[in-house]
Parts: C-alpha cells; sequence; structure tokens
DNA sequence: CCAATATACATGCATATGCATTTATAAATT
DNA sequence: AATTTATAAATGCATATGCATGTATATTGG
C-alpha cells in the first residue's frame, strides 16, 4: 500500500510538523532568555528525580527519552561537567554506570520549571480548552502507539 | 498569569513532542535508506519548484520555511554543491540574490516523494481516519495561529 | 547629498548531532 | 573453559545548528 498520501493527510503532517517547531522554539528561548539549560537537560533531570538517589543507567535514559546511545553519552558529559550529574560505575555489571542528579541538578531543574511551564502554558496551554488537550493527546497518543508498535525504532 | 501547566496540558504537550519525533525520525530514515538527501531539502525544493523559473530571495524561503537565515544561507550552500539549486546575484537589489532549482534538483525532489509519501502513509496517514485528521489539523492549527500571532520570532 | 539606520546575506567559532567503529564486559554456545 | 555473540558505553570524524558579527547594499531623515 505504497501510495501517496491524499490532502487531509498531508495538512495534518505539515501542520503537526510546524506547531511543533513553533511551540518547542518558544520553550527554548523562554529558557535561553533566563539563562538556563535546554529542554533536554530539563527532562534528564527530571527523569533522574524521578528515580531517586540510585539513579538510572543510560540506556534506561536513553529509552525513556528517545535519545540515541551516542547523543545520550555525550549529553551526560555536558551535564555532568556542569555538575547537575553524577556518574560512578556499576555495581555488578562491570559495562555500565549509574548515573544520579546532583542537590546543584535539582536545584537548577527547579529554576528551569517556572520557566519551562510558564512558557507552555503560554504558547501551548492557554489556547486550547480542557476538552480539546483530552482530544489532541488521544489523537497523537493513537500515532505514538502505531509508531511504537510497527516501526524497530526503539 | 504565569501560572504551572495543568495535568492534561502536560500530557497534550509530551505526546505532541513525543509524536512528531517518532514520525519525523521515520521519515528522515526512509530517505537516507534511499540514498536521498534529507527532507528540509525536499522542503527548499519543493519551494522553488513551486516557485517557477525565476526562483524565490533566501529571505522568502527563510519565512515560508521557518529557517533562521545562517542555517538557510549553509543549507543553501549544501544544495547548492550538490547541484540542484542555482544562486545568482538579483538584478535590482544588489544586496540579495535569486535562488532557482535546477533540472536535477527537481528530478531528485520527484525521486524523494514517492519514499517521503509513503513513510509518511505508513507512520502517520493510514493510522487515522479522514475525520481524525481533520480534527487533528484543526486543533493544531489553532496553535500555529496564536503562536504566529503571539509571538515576535517570525 | 550625507550620515544614520535597516535589510540581505555570509562566516568564524562554539556546540550539538549522526554515523561508524572501538573498548570493555557479560551472556550464550559448544 | 574457550569461543562466539550480545550488550553498555565512549569516541573519531563528518555534518548540522546556534550565536555573534561582518560585509555590502538599500532606505530614511536631516
Amino acid at each position: 500500500m505504497k501510495k501517496t498520501p491524499n490532502e487531509m493527510t498531508m495538512r495534518a503532517w505539515v501542520r503537526l510538523m510546524k506547531s511543533q517547531h513553533l511551540l518547542l522554539s518558544h520553550v527554548e528561548a523562554a529558557l535561553k532568555a533566563a539563562n538556563l539549560p535546554p529542554l533536554t537537560w530539563y527532562d534528564v533531570l527530571l527523569e533522574l528525580e524521578r528515580a531517586g538517589d540510585d539513579g538510572l543507567r543510560p540506556f534506561e535514559l536513553e529509552r525513556d527519552l528517545l535519545l540515541a546511545q551516542y547523543n545520550l553519552s555525550r549529553l551526560l558529559d555536558r551535564i555532568e561537567k556542569a555538575g547537575f550529574i553524577h556518574r560512578k560505575a556499576h555495581k555488578e555489571d562491570g559495562r555500565g554506570q549509574m548515573v544520579s542528579i546532583t542537590r546543584a541538578g535539582k536545584t537548577v531543574r527547579h529554576k528551569m520549571w517556572p520557566v519551562y511551564g510558564a512558557a507552555m502554558n503560554e504558547i501551548f496551554g492557554d489556547h486550547l480548552s480542557e476538552m480539546q488537550k483530552i482530544e489532541l493527546a488521544s489523537l497523537l497518543d493513537c500515532l505514538i502507539n502505531c509508531a511504537s508498535t510497527d516501526q524497530p525504532e526503539n
């Protein structure tokens, strides 16, 4: 069924790409304006904060955040260099490591959230009703599930 | 009204980011697997093909494609180097130039479309009904309009 | 007409991403 | 136990992106 998309498919596709781009740029710009790290750092820090003191293995972060392995490896380098995470060798698995958030990491994440959240509301949350958000989330959820099951990637 | 987003806002936000990421990766991977240029090239080539023989000014492309100026400048470098576009000085505006698509550019765009289209259908089009696509497009359209009017960027 | 400012585009430098490969260890197979 | 295969993570190299600034021309306002 390798057909070419119909009109409505293309319209929805383009809007999805464009809206995401606009919304993400807005939030990134807000963070930058506040002299805070980029959004990816927030995602990592949040995962780690939720994971508790033991932290997570990089490959777990990789799956959760949909990041490529080499990409995450270097992202962790940067965040570590900034002092927001801590890496140590894994006790049992000699190949691996444990990544945990530091106190400074928690602090910066807490400083990021109001900026992130406000920007999210401003560009997104405030423009849709609760009902619309539910509909949107449901439509996208369908896509995400299909994509995750159909596709080999992740 | 700098409030923190509510639960539904966050759910919808995350899904929007995640779905776009999954869908886009799928299409990019399909193009790469077919030894074709990335999606951005397609967008540029399509705009130029639609624009006709005279082509477009870079700043017009910039607005249409939501690309940063310096970013577009280098993108055009690469596409030009590949022989898919042609740049020449603008006749009246000494600062500017005209960018037009070459025959090879048209050819490659035509080769890209079936791959792009098939991937789009596979990961997106085929998983939503026409009605759902209309709903989705409409919801996103609202966001795009708000973002474009609210925000200074573009 | 000329100085000040704005617009169009390019570029040096830092950072980020992708790809392929490498290193190290673990698990599985014989 | 030795060999193969799989998994965890890092890295050299190419490409892409962002930021600030540079260069050239155009426009505006005195």
